[in-house]
DNA sequence: CATGATCCATACGTAAATGTATAAAGACCT
DNA sequence: AGGTCTTTATACATTTACGTATGGATCATG
């Protein structure tokens, strides 16, 4: 076959992914570090090599034709494996060897970070991960870490954070346990429930009374330092705990309450030290927990 | 995220898929249509870009690196991905219209040929395909069809034709059948059991006999000269058919007799006349039919 | 309605990538 | 062993593609 041929510039298929993507030449030329007369040929080369238009120029605007639209998802599935190809390179490199640490909540270290260790053992087979779980917010100033997952911005002014993503909770309890007590419809039927405590109860007592739910601390009937724990508390039907959403969601036995009334977001924080701008191997990691946080 | 900084150039990485698939930096280049030095350079900037090394040059010879080695399904499935685009935007030009007419035998129309279509019309969507299901090879000279899959290679002159494949098939009977009448072990047995006929028994027991099986026409205890309802007179339990094993794979009550030692083959014959030359939609369906087959 | 901003297409000089030519080196065959 | 046919890598001339600059056109804004 030849089709040798009739395969299109790669480069140009990269062009016309960017401008369907940024909607614009000159957005496209901005994201690819090149120029909009650059990709004004390179789209056009493209449309005279394969013979079909791709967009339809109406005024300075650029619209995907419905040609157009039809191979933007292939072109879509190559810029995938190009990123792929780079993320691979990446973690085979040299430097990329060694260990790295990463602390996270217990629940998050037990709930999300074993699939993302396993990519990144496949992308960086000569790194090790060590996972710390633990709720101290200082391992990583004690260099006890080399990245932190939190859920609150660190004070520190010299490690290097970010705000990944704002993530969603309910509150919930067993199934067994609201067909047994009865579903809450209103704030105040919170109070006459069981709750499971995360760590010390009046702190968190105080948290929800902030939320507006009107409860005393007596309704703490279990509490656990471990999330994990008090989550299992939480299944074995000992009462109300509430729970990300993300984690919650592999609970088929759980049930949010008052579902669409009541939740808590909250933030997740990336912290490294500033080790990072030299560090190829913990850029690699920060920036992949990055992503699967943000596409989790 | 920079990734765009990091992102390799695409057609280095077409010239690193190319060379690791050809095996060598002047097969990629023939390939390619352009000069070793030129793949040489691409396949080094890359190299230089990713910060790895994707070939070992020993000798004259380019061995895949462990890294390379990692990356390389990555690229190929770039590759795929700017096949489709190619052949999407074929199928999106405005010459690809109207109606193309396939000709093959019932069996291949029906159990084949429906896939292949439903490809064709999500490729070229302004396709008309028409189905002709006949044994008649005379339908293409006729200019009855535009493309027809044949099973012998045609004699006219003026025609176009490819072998595209060598198929494979067995003798199969419904499990029913043989489970009440004993699985044949030997040539020999054959002749005791009961056959289904594919068109002419005459002709059938000739070609059968001519396989070193010792059976006489009075073994045809039904026939047809429809292939599919031969197929399911078999299946019906009503005795021993001839099947492309492609199509018997699809029917879970058939078994093949004696399968490791009795098999036939048969050539799977691309045809069509000297128009494919000049009209891009048949070349089109000629190319895909082409693969599909060669893929099946 | 006019002004400014933004976008696309074209022209031109320049920089980068390509092709040609060539050398070195390994594999294969006699 | 020697010759031939590969292969890859480098040097140089040329072509190609790029960036800068500019004009035309559209949309938003005062």
């Amino acid at each position: 076959m030849d089709h040798a041929k009739t395969t299109p510039d790669w480069t140009h298929l990269r062009a016309f992914l960017s401008t369907a993507e940024t909607g614009s030449l000159s957005a496209a030329a901005r994201a690819l570090c090149l120029t909009q007369p650059t990709l004004s040929r390179q789209v056009a080369a493209l449309e005279d090599q394969l013979g079909v238009m791709l967009f339809e120029r109406v005024g300075r605007r650029l619209d995907l034709t419905d040609a157009g639209r039809e191979l933007l998802p292939h072109a879509r599935d190559m810029g995938l494996a190009a990123e792929r190809v780079a993320l691979s390179a990446s973690g085979q490199r040299s430097e990329i060897s060694g260990q790295v640490r990463i602390t996270a909540s217990d629940i998050t270290a037990a709930m999300f970070l074993p699939s993302v260790v396993a990519t990144l053992r496949k992308i960086a087979p000569q790194l090790t991960i060590d996972v710390i779980a633990s709720n101290d917010i200082q391992d990583l100033m004690r260099r006890e870490a080399d990245i932190a997952i939190r859920h609150q911005r660190p004070d520190q002014p010299d490690l290097v954070a970010r705000l990944v993503l704002d993530a969603v909770g309910h509150f919930y309890a067993a199934k067994s346990y609201l067909d047994k007590r009865g579903r809450p419809t209103s704030r105040a039927d919170l109070a006459s429930h069981d709750w499971v405590s995360f760590g010390d109860a009046n702190r968190m007592a105080e948290y929800l009374v902030a939320m507006d739910i009107p409860l005393t601390v007596d309704v703490f009937k279990s509490s656990s330092e471990n999330g994990l724990v008090s989550w299992e508390l939480a299944r074995a039907g000992l009462g109300i705990c509430p729970m990300d959403d993300y984690v919650a969601a592999s609970a088929p036995d759980m049930e949010a309450v008052m579902h669409d009334d009541l939740h808590v977001t909250f933030p997740i924080w990336l912290v490294t030290h500033r080790e990072i701008h030299t560090s190829p191997r913990i850029r690699l990691v920060y920036d992949l927990l990055a992503e699967a946080i943000a596409a989790r």
